[in-house]
DNA sequence: TTATTGTGTTGACGCACATCAAGGAAAAAT
DNA sequence: ATTTTTCCTTGATGTGCGTCAACACAATAA
């Protein structure tokens, strides 16, 4: 099946809407580091679509503490990130990356009579509730050694594809520590120690390879799992777009 | 409008769905203090309404170390909670409760075609996704102290119908502390610090009045919020049941 | 009545993690 | 090339919170 492209951005279009050019307002975004996406705060219905690069879902307090609560790549589509006036919620690119954003707003009436488009929204929001959920767990119950370990090996799974091992991360000490509830310092101190322990090894101190897969998962009492994060091959090669998943009928 | 009564149970019939208990599988769970429903871990559609009593979502580690996700009472309802082998999930009573199951599983096929019932299901798990991602900001990025003192404000809202402005807590203060990613002395510490400074008043272990919430506002970089959970004079009444909501066209 | 059990409070103590600060290395800017 | 900026690492230090233990109190059981 030859997918449509949209003639004004060359991009695919959904394969799960044949027509989802006339009914959603499309933009692409090019994002330079630390660039963002707000998320709206009234009723509007956008999906991000990470295209290109990584991403972060970010939160923050009004004292400027931010916490990141998903990070996002290569296909990976955000639904219906709502903002408050006082909780603050953004996309925050993490390196140089493509965002495509699908408006549903004007069509959303529309569309809650069509059964695929709900499904499909209904699998986005409940897996990333999953791993919110799993996220959450780690952050209430996880020591910083256990939770800077899972990040390593989530990670690593989801960079699986590119068959040399080597994970390359888009994020500094600073965004690994935002995700993990943890400071800066503390993550550099713990993957040092994990290097003396030879669990990881670092080419570089953005790229490493874990040379023993299950004995990093012996550390922990969790599985490492990246469930809606399944890795593909066409994630990592440079320039691919991507399209929403057809649904599974 | 009269809602409909099921003729087996007498409990009121989901509004949303006119005939929903030819479709769904129902069950009505009385459990006490502790009991649990275990969510599965296949693909079926379960849904849990809690109609009376307060239960907790939780989840667990392989060595024990135990996390609240959720905090549900009053009409609340789970939306397809799942389970995965190394993490369990369960839906666990937190006093005498009344739990009725909702078991879409065969009939989810036919309801994936019925855009009310999707659209519920839809803004039911966005909903916990909004309130999941802000729990796990506050377990990444609020210490102790404020992480209680926005729970007992949470409550409080949660409670504010009961017109005596008494809270009634129905945790335990270990539960506090699960649902906190605190352990139960600290909880406990934190409330008497509390107490001293006249932030709150307790009446008994569990049960206390807050007598200035903007006080209690201003300790915190968050503003003390319950979207999803907005109180409902007919929760308190004893012996109330529930049916889901009606949704806005 | 006296045990018993569950729950909450408080104290002593130690460690894990945050904070503050300094220095190095790489990248970007000039 | 030189400066500037960003990022990472490491050290010193303090404290927030967990752990272990003892005890009070209420509810239930024997």
């Amino acid at each position: 099946m030859e997918a449509e492209l949209c003639f004004a951005c060359n991009r695919r279009l959904c394969t799960f809407l044949p027509n989802i050019h006339p009914v959603s307002e499309r933009a692409v975004f090019s994002l330079a580091r630390g660039e963002r996406l707000d998320a709206c705060q009234d009723g509007c219905l956008k999906f991000w679509i990470v295209e290109k690069g990584w991403a972060a879902i970010c939160t923050s307090f009004a004292d400027g503490r931010r916490q990141i609560t998903g990070l996002e790549t290569g296909g990976d589509t955000i639904c219906g990130l709502v903002a408050t006036p006082d909780a603050p919620s953004w996309l925050e690119a993490l390196d140089d990356c493509v965002i495509c954003q699908l408006d549903f707003s004007r069509a959303a009436r529309d569309l809650q009579g069509n059964p695929k488009f709900m499904m499909e929204v209904f699998r986005l929001t409940h897996q990333r509730l999953e791993n919110v959920s799993i996220h959450l767990s780690t952050l209430g119950r996880l020591d910083s050694t256990e939770r800077v370990i899972l990040f390593l090996g989530q990670m690593a799974l989801r960079f699986r594809p590119t068959l040399d091992g080597i994970v390359r991360l888009p994020t500094s000490r600073e965004d690994i520590a935002d995700y993990l509830g943890l400071n800066a310092e503390t993550v550099s101190r713990i993957l040092t120690r994990l290097k003396k322990q030879r669990l990881v090894k670092f080419l570089s101190p953005t790229e490493y390879t874990i040379p023993d897969m299950a004995a990093l998962e012996r550390r922990l009492p969790v599985p490492i799992d990246v469930v809606g994060h399944e890795p593909r091959m066409d994630r990592f090669v440079a320039g691919q777009e991507f399209a929403l998943k057809e649904m599974g009928a």
